[in-house]
DNA sequence: CGATCCCGCCACATT
DNA sequence: AATGTGGCGGGATCG
C-alpha cells in the first residue's frame, strides 16, 4: 500500500474534498482536539476502512497545502493506527464514534503505539531494504508523516537517524532518498573504523573497567585513540570538499550522536554499550560539570536514536546487571564484519576503501570526493576534516625510519582531528564562521590540511594494523577532499582517497600530546610572533577573539580539572564512579587535572590539554592504494603517493633529521598542541615531544626550515586546526624558553615558506624536539608505570598489551601526565622508557617520525558559505554521475 | 520510583 | 515572513 502511495504520493492535488476529508474534518476538527490530547482523531472518521483510501487521502494532504501539521496529524493519525489496531477507538466521545467505533476505543494511545520505535518500523516497512539500484525512491516528509500519522517532527527523528547510517540521505527540502541497506556494511566499516579511532580506548577502558583490568593488555582492539574528540569522523555524509563550511551550527547533532552511538557497538567487544556510558562518552567537551541536566538530554536522546536502530534490528536492548544493579543497555546485534572488506581477525583488513565505489553511484552519501559532486549534506560537520586538495606539504623530517607508515597516518589522524577540532572551536567560541569568514583564508592552505605520508619505512608488523588506517584513510580521504582540488600544486595531493586518515579532534583545549610524550605547553607566548609571520593569521587572530578563547580555557580549566594529582588513584576511582551523570567527568578530569598542573606557568592552565594519539602503524596504502586505483580516478599524484606508501623502504623521502637510530626506537612521538590562549588564538601549535629540547628553539636557526619540530597552524584561518606534527625523536626536555621556541617556529615557519603565500598554514616540522620542563629523564618511577603507559599512544598500547592499562587513561585523558609524570611520562617518553613497553613497538611510536607530513589546506572556505546551496546541487550533481 | 520517551515549544536555518 | 529543521526538556507512561 504504501508503495502505492508513493507512486501517487507525488503532490497530488490535495484531495480534501474527498469524502473521507470531510469525514475526518468533523472527526477532527481541530477545536476539539486540539485540547484533548488523544485520540480524537483516531478513528473519527467512519470511512473508509480501507486503508489504502485513507492514505490516498493523506498524501493528498500532504500536498504542500496541506501541510498543516495538525490537520494532518490528526488525520493520518488514525489510519495508521487503525490498520493495526483498527479498533478506532475513538472514542469516548460520542461524536466520534461513527459508526463502528465504540468500545475499542480505549486503547489507543498506549504510549507503545505511537513509540518512536514502532513509528520507525512503520517507516522501514514502506521501503524495500535492498532498492533496485535503477529506482530510486524519494521520500517526501510531509507524505511520510501523513501517512503514518506523525508529526513531521518524528520523521526528523527517525530520518535524521537513517541518515546518520546512509540509509537515506537528504536530496532536497523535504525529500530524502531512500537508499536501503546496500550500504548499510559499508557505513558500518566505517563507522567502526572511525570508532576505533576515536573511542576505541575508551570503550574499551570502560568495559574493562567494569570487567577486569588485565585483559587490556591482549587486546588489541580498540586501544587505539583516545576519544579525544567527538567529532563526527565520520561524516561522510558529506564530506563536503571544500565546504567546510558547514556546520556551522550545531547541525545535527542527533546525526552525529547516533554515528558515535553506532561506533561505541562496533568498537565494543561485548557489542553491549550501557546508556549511561554511551551518554557520557557521548557527552563530549568538557563536560566536566556535566549537568545532571545535560546528562539526561543525552539519554533521551539515545533513547530516540535506540528505538531507530532497534527497529533496524542492529541492536536490541538488555540489562547489564553490574555492580551497581542493574542498567540498561544495548546490544549491537547487527553485522559484526562487514563485507566489503576483508577482515581480518583483528581487524582490519587492507581494504581499507570502503567507500568508492559504491557511493559514488548513488546519491552515496559520502564519497564523492573524486568526483567532486557530493554533497548533499547539509551539515558539514566535518569540514574540518576535509582533505585538502590544495595544497599539502610535507615536510618530511625522517624518512627511513621504519614507522613511518604510522606517522603518516598519525599525521593525517591527527590531521583531521584538527579539523574536527576546529570546527569545535569554531562553535565554542561562538563564533561559527571563525573559519569561513575570513575570505582571506580562503586560500586552500587555510583550511585543511592533507598529510603527506612518507614513503618509508615499513615494518612487517605494521600490517596488521594497517588496514585500520587504510581504512580510515580511506574514509577521511573522501570526506576530505573537496571536489575541486583547487590549486593546490604543490606536491602530490590525492584528489580523493588519500590516505589520509580519520581525524582526531582535539578539544578546544589547548593542549594535547599526541602519541605520548612529553609536553609542554607554553606556546601561548609564542604564538604571537607566529600570528605575525603568518599574515592572514595575523588576520585571523584578531578575528578571532582571544577572549572567546580563554574564556573556554578557563571554564575547563576551572571546574574540570580538580582532580589532578592524584591521577591515577583519582582517575581509577572516578571511574568506578561514574554513576553519576555527571561521570563523564572521569576522562576528562584527567584530561584537565593534568593541563592544570602543567600549565601553572604558561597563563592558563586550562589551556593546556593534551592527548596522546597514536598513529597508526599500518601503511596504510598498500592494499587501499590498490583498491583505491582500480575503483577511483585518482590523480595520478595519488597514485603517487600510494606507491610511495606502499614502498616504505625507501627513504627517497629524504628527510634530513632524524637519525634513524633515533628513529628506531620507537619512541612515541609525541606531540603537544598548543592552543592557543589568549590572545594568540590565531595558532596553534604543535611541538613534538620527542625531539631533543634544545631543539626547538635550536632549531629553528639549525634546522632548515623542514626541520621544525613545531607546527603552527593559524587558528583563525584555519579554523583551528591544531596541529600536527611530526615527531621525532625525543629529546630530553630541555626547557626551553618558550620564547625561544616561538620564535624558533615562527622563524621556521616563515623560512621554510610553508607557508603557502596565502595563509601559512600549517606545517610540521619533524625533527626538533620539545621539552621543556620535564625532565627527560627518564627515571622512570618504578610506581607509576601506568602513567608511562598513558603517554604512550595509543598504538603503543595496542601493540603492547601493556600500556593498555593506562591505556584508559589515555583514552580519557591522556594528558594527565605531564605534568605530574614527569617522570612517569618521562620514562615513556625517553625511549627507553618506552620500549619496556613496547613490544612491538614500532607500530607504536611512530616514533620516528619523520614523517612527512603534508597539510593541506582547502578552499574550504568559500566553499562552505555556499551550504545551502549545495545542499540542492548536491544531488543533482551526483546523479548525473 | 526509576526507566522510557512522547510531545511539541521554540530557536535557528532555509525558502 | 513563512516554512523547514531539529534541539531540547517537561512531564506522562510504563514496568
Amino acid at each position: 500500500e504504501n508503495i502505492f502511495d508513493r507512486s501517487r504520493m507525488a503532490p497530488k492535488t490535495p484531495i480534501k474534498n474527498e469524502p473521507v476529508d470531510l469525514s475526518k474534518q468533523k472527526g477532527c476538527t481541530p477545536e476539539r482536539n486540539p485540547i484533548t490530547p488523544i485520540k480524537l482523531t483516531d478513528r473519527p472518521q467512519p470511512d473508509p476502512w480501507t486503508p489504502t483510501a485513507n492514505l490516498k487521502i493523506l498524501v493528498s494532504a500532504a500536498s504542500p497545502d496541506m501541510r498543516d501539521r495538525e490537520k494532518k496529524k490528526e488525520l493520518f493519525r488514525p489510519i495508521e493506527n487503525s490498520e493495526q489496531s483498527d479498533p478506532p477507538d475513538s472514542l469516548q466521545y460520542d461524536m466520534v464514534d461513527d459508526s463502528t467505533v465504540d468500545e475499542f476505543e480505549k486503547q489507543r494511545p498506549s504510549r507503545k503505539q505511537k513509540s518512536l520505535g514502532l513509528l520507525c518500523q512503520k517507516f522501514l516497512a514502506r521501503y524495500p531494504s535492498y532498492p533496485l539500484s535503477t529506482e530510486k525512491t524519494t521520500i517526501s516528509l510531509d507524505e511520510v508523516a501523513s501517512i503514518l500519522g506523525v508529526e513531521r517532527r518524528r520523521i526528523y527523528d527517525i530520518v535524521n537517524v537513517l541518515e546518520s547510517l546512509h540509509l537515506v540521505s537528504r536530496v532536497a527540502k523535504n525529500q530524502y532518498c531512500w537508499h536501503g541497506r546496500h550500504n548499510l556494511s559499508q557505513t558500518l566499516k566505517t563507522l567502526q573504523e572511525a570508532g576505533e579511532l576515536q573511542y576505541g580506548e575508551l570503550m574499551t577502558f570502560f568495559q574493562q573497567k567494569e570487567q577486569d583490568l588485565e585483559y587490556k593488555f591482549g587486546e588489541r582492539k580498540k586501544e587505539t585513540i583516545p576519544d579525544t574528540q567527538d567529532r563526527p569522523l565520520l561524516d561522510f555524509s558529506e564530506p563536503d570538499c571544500t565546504s567546510a563550511s558547514a556546520n556551522s551550527r550545531k547541525d545535527k547533532s542527533l546525526r552525529i550522536m547516533s554515528q558515535k552511538f553506532v561506533m561505541l557497538f562496533l568498537v565494543s567487544k561485548t557489542k553491549i554499550v550501557t546508556l549511561d556510558i554511551a551518554a557520557k562518552i557521548l557527552i563530549e567537551e568538557t563536560q566536566d560539570t556535566v549537568d545532571h541536566s545535560k546528562f539526561k538530554t543525552k539519554v533521551r536522546r539515545l533513547y530516540d536514536i535506540a528505538n531507530v536502530l532497534t527497529s533496524l534490528g542492529l541492536i536490541k536492548k538488555v540489562h547489564v546487571t553490574e555492580e551497581r544493579g542493574r542498567k540498561p543497555a544495548f546490544k549491537w546485534i547487527g553485522p559484526v564484519e562487514f563485507p566489503g572488506k576483508t577482515d581480518e581477525p583483528r581487524g582490519h583488513s587492507p581494504t581499507s576503501d570502503p567507500l568508492p565505489r559504491m557511493q559514488r553511484g548513488v546519491c552515496a552519501p559520502f564519497q564523492i570526493c573524486a568526483t567532486g559532486k557530493q554533497r548533499f549534506t547539509r551539515h558539514a560537520s566535518f569540514n574540518g576534516a576535509q582533505p585538502c586538495e590544495g595544497t599539502r606539504r610535507k615536510v618530511s623530517s625522517e624518512p627511513n625510519s621504519p614507522r613511518q607508515e604510522r606517522q603518516d597516518e598519525y599525521c593525517s589522524k591527527m590531521i583531521n582531528l584538527a579539523a574536527v577540532c576546529r570546527q569545535k572551536i569554531e562553535e565554542d567560541t561562538g563564533n561559527p564562521s571563525t573559519t569561513s569568514p575570513p575570505s582571506l583564508l580562503a586560500l586552500p592552505g587555510d583550511s585543511d590540511f592533507c598529510v603527506n605520508p612518507l614513503p618509508q619505512a615499513v615494518f612487517p608488523v605494521v600490517q596488521a594494523d594497517v588496514p585500520n588506517l587504510s581504512l580510515l584513510n580511506g574514509v577521511s580521504s573522501q570526506a576530505l577532499h573537496p571536489p575541486t582540488p583547487a590549486a593546490s600544486k604543490t606536491e602530490n595531493e590525492k584528489p580523493t582517497l588519500l590516505p589520509s586518515q580519520p581525524f582526531l579532534c582535539f578539544p578546544s583545549s589547548s593542549l594535547f600530546m599526541l602519541c605520548g610524550g612529553l609536553q609542554e605547553n607554553n606556546s601561548r607566548e609564542t604564538l604571537p610572533a607566529t600570528g605575525e609571520v603568518g599574515n592572514r593569521s595575523a588576520e585571523a587572530q584578531a578575528a578571532v577573539p582571544p577572549a572567546a578563547c580563554q574564556k573556554r580555557s578557563s571554564h575547563e580549566c576551572t571546574s574540570p580539572s580538580a582532580p589532578v594529582d592524584e591521577e591515577p588513584a583519582a582517575k581509577k576511582q572516578t571511574m568506578e564512579h561514574n554513576d553519576v551523570p555527571l561521570s563523564l567527568v572521569v576522562p576528562k578530569k584527567s584530561f584537565e587535572s593534568p593541563k592544570a598542573e602543567s600549565t601553572p606557568g604558561s597563563g592558563c592552565t586550562s589551556a593546556v590539554h593534551l592527548e596522546a594519539l597514536h598513529p597508526d602503524l599500518a601503511s596504510p596504502a598498500a592494499p587501499e592504494a590498490t583498491h583505491k586505483e582500480s575503483t577511483k580516478p585518482l590523480d595520478s599524484r595519488e597514485q603517487e603517493k600510494w606507491s610511495q606508501n606502499k614502498e616504505p623502504d625507501e627513504p627517497s623521502a629524504g628527510k634530513e633529521h632524524t637519525s634513524k637510530e633515533n628513529v628506531n626506537q620507537p619512541f612515541l612521538p609525541q606531540y603537544l598542541y598548543v592552543q592557543p590562549t589568549a590572545g594568540l588564538s590565531s595558532f596553534n601549535f604543535l611541538l613534538s615531544a620527542n625531539q631533543a629540547s634544545g631543539a626547538i628553539g635550536l632549531a629553528a636557526s639549525q634546522l632548515p626550515s623542514l626541520s621544525v619540530p613545531c607546527v603552527v597552524v593559524p587558528s583563525a584561518a584555519l579554523a583551528s586546526f591544531p596541529v600536527v606534527c611530526s615527531p621525532t625523536v625525543t629529546g630530553p626536555l630541555s626547557p626551553v624558553p618558550d620564547g625561544s621556541f616561538t620564535a624558533a617556529a615562527s622563524l621556521n615557519f616563515t623560512v621554510s615558506g610553508l607557508a603557502s603565500p596565502p595563509p601559512p598554514p600549517v606545517f610540521i616540522g619533524t625533527t626538533a624536539v620539545v621539552t621543556p620542563k620535564v625532565s627527560p629523564a627518564p627515571l622512570v618511577d618504578p610506581q607509576q608505570p601506568p602513567h608511562p603507559a598513558l603517554h604512550l599512544s595509543p598504538v603503543l598500547a595496542r601493540s603492547c598489551g601493556a600500556v593498555k592499562l593506562d591505556s584508559p587513561l589515555c583514552v580519557g585523558h591522556p594528558v594527565t601526565l605531564l605534568k605530574l609524570q614527569q617522570q612517569p611520562s618521562s620514562a615513556p617518553l625517553t625511549p627507553k622508557s618506552i620500549r619496556p613497553a613496547r613490544h612491538e613497538a614500532f607500530f607504536k611510536t611512530p616514533g620516528s617520525l619523520g614523517d612527512p607530513v603534508a597539510w593541506k589546506k582547502n578552499e574550504g572556505n568559500q566553499t562552505r558559505s555556499a551550504s545551502s546551496v549545495q545542499r540542492r546541487l548536491e544531488i543533482s550533481g551526483t546523479s548525473p554521475d
